[in-house]
DNA sequence: AACTGATGCAACCGCTTTTCT
DNA sequence: TAGAAAAGCGGTTGCATCAGT
């Protein structure tokens, strides 16, 4: 175990920050940026660690910051997030722009998990609580234990040789833990009212042609995580031309039309920061390998065994019961050739990280 | 007014992941 | 490619504040 070298240095303060540090900081740092936090300390005059520095950069200083109570829109939102990205506040966060991980976190700890029990839902499944062990505490401490102890082997479990999303994937069955699923920014996997709904969410495969609905030829169900009062098809497409290398940039207007999309980016990140990075050939791989995917998913006799048993272990009559869920959060407009995404900052850690994830994983199968 | 328990929030700690050399 | 350093993340702790007695 390694311990980060400041921890050692018994002169560094410790605890809150008084205004004047605050001062310090923030003047260094909308003098010279942050660069390598290590050193911020020194050329700030503070007597605290670089990692005290980011963490009250990030929490508390940063100018972007929204401060104030929760909306009840934002609640909503996160435990929405939460149902399908779990404790994984950092990713949380970055579908509330001014919302800090930490700030979620403790809200999520302090506030929503109680409303959910008051509500007679598991917190951690998100599931409705038997009658039986509605309002015993104990039932849902050990509820919870059980579900912290699942969520621990199954991610142990990916800790082997077998593929990441798969393994990870698998643990969407008891906890909705899924690098797999929280790869897609919220508006992909969510769903308008209406199959109908010009603003659906629509995914082709590739080379097939075919639509596939995620409701019946995914392994589970991710349109009810968000949408739980509508029992409408969501076709998951993969769109087939260059367009999906669309280059995100933010708007601030957060409108749906693409006239508003704008060179602008969230944090004043430089826009080559949201650039995608990949090529035709890696796009039609990974679009070949979605195609594989739902290939083996009608065709389970063929399927490699980690596939397999990531299909057996997916329950996809699971449904999660999520209380006030407003509508689709933001959709992407597909219409035929031009598919074109809303929400950069989502996006961009999306495709940046995710996709890569993605790709690596169809590699494995 | 004093005490106590509950609550919310800021910060810390330990670990993992990423980046650098 | 390996090791070190830095950055990032999530769980936990500590403290200030508030409400109830």
């Amino acid at each position: 175990m390694r311990r980060h070298s400041c921890c050692y240095n018994q002169k560094l303060r410790k605890g809150l920050w008084s205004p004047e540090e605050d001062e310090k900081l923030l003047m260094h740092i909308t003098k010279y940026g942050h660069g390598c936090w290590s050193s911020v300390p020194k050329q700030a005059g503070l007597q605290r660690c670089g990692k005290s520095c980011r963490l009250r950069w990030i929490n508390y200083l940063r100018p972007d910051l929204k401060r104030g109570t929760f909306s009840q829109e934002e609640e909503n939102l996160i435990i929405e997030l939460h149902g399908v990205l779990g404790n994984r506040w950092s990713q949380i966060a970055a579908q509330l722009p001014g919302r800090t991980d930490n700030e979620i976190k403790n809200l999520w700890n302090s506030c929503l998990k109680k409303k959910l029990r008051q509500r007679g839902i598991d917190p951690v499944t998100h599931k409705k609580i038997p009658e039986a062990e509605n309002g015993s505490e104990d039932n849902d401490n050990r509820n919870q234990e059980k579900a912290a102890e699942a969520s621990s082997n199954e991610l142990n479990k990916s800790d082997d040789a077998t593929p990441y999303v798969l393994n990870r994937a698998s643990s969407m069955s008891c906890h909705h833990h899924s690098d797999f699923m929280s790869g897609f920014p919220i508006q992909m996997i969510n769903h308008a009212s209406s199959s109908s709904d010009s603003n659906s969410v629509n995914w082709y495969s590739h080379s097939s042609g075919r639509p596939f609905d995620i409701n019946t030829d995914f392994p589970f169900n991710t349109t009810s995580i968000l949408t739980p009062t509508t029992a409408t098809a969501t076709n998951l497409f993969l769109p087939t031309d260059s367009s999906f290398l669309y280059k995100p940039s933010f708007s601030s207007s957060s409108s749906n039309s693409p006239e508003n999309i704008s060179n602008t980016t969230p944090y004043g990140l430089k826009e080559e920061q949201y650039q995608i990075h990949m090529s035709i050939e890696e796009l039609e791989e990974l679009s070949s390998k979605w195609d594989e995917y739902y290939y083996y998913l009608h065709n389970p006799v063929s399927m490699p065994a980690s596939s397999e048993s990531f299909c057996n272990e997916m329950k996809p009559d699971i449904h999660y019961l999520i209380p006030d869920t407003p509508g689709p959060i933001m959709l992407p407009h597909h219409n035929n050739n031009n598919t074109k995404f809303q929400e950069p900052s989502q996006m961009a850690s999306f495709f940046s990280k995710d996709i890569q994830k993605l790709t690596a994983a169809f590699g494995h199968i």
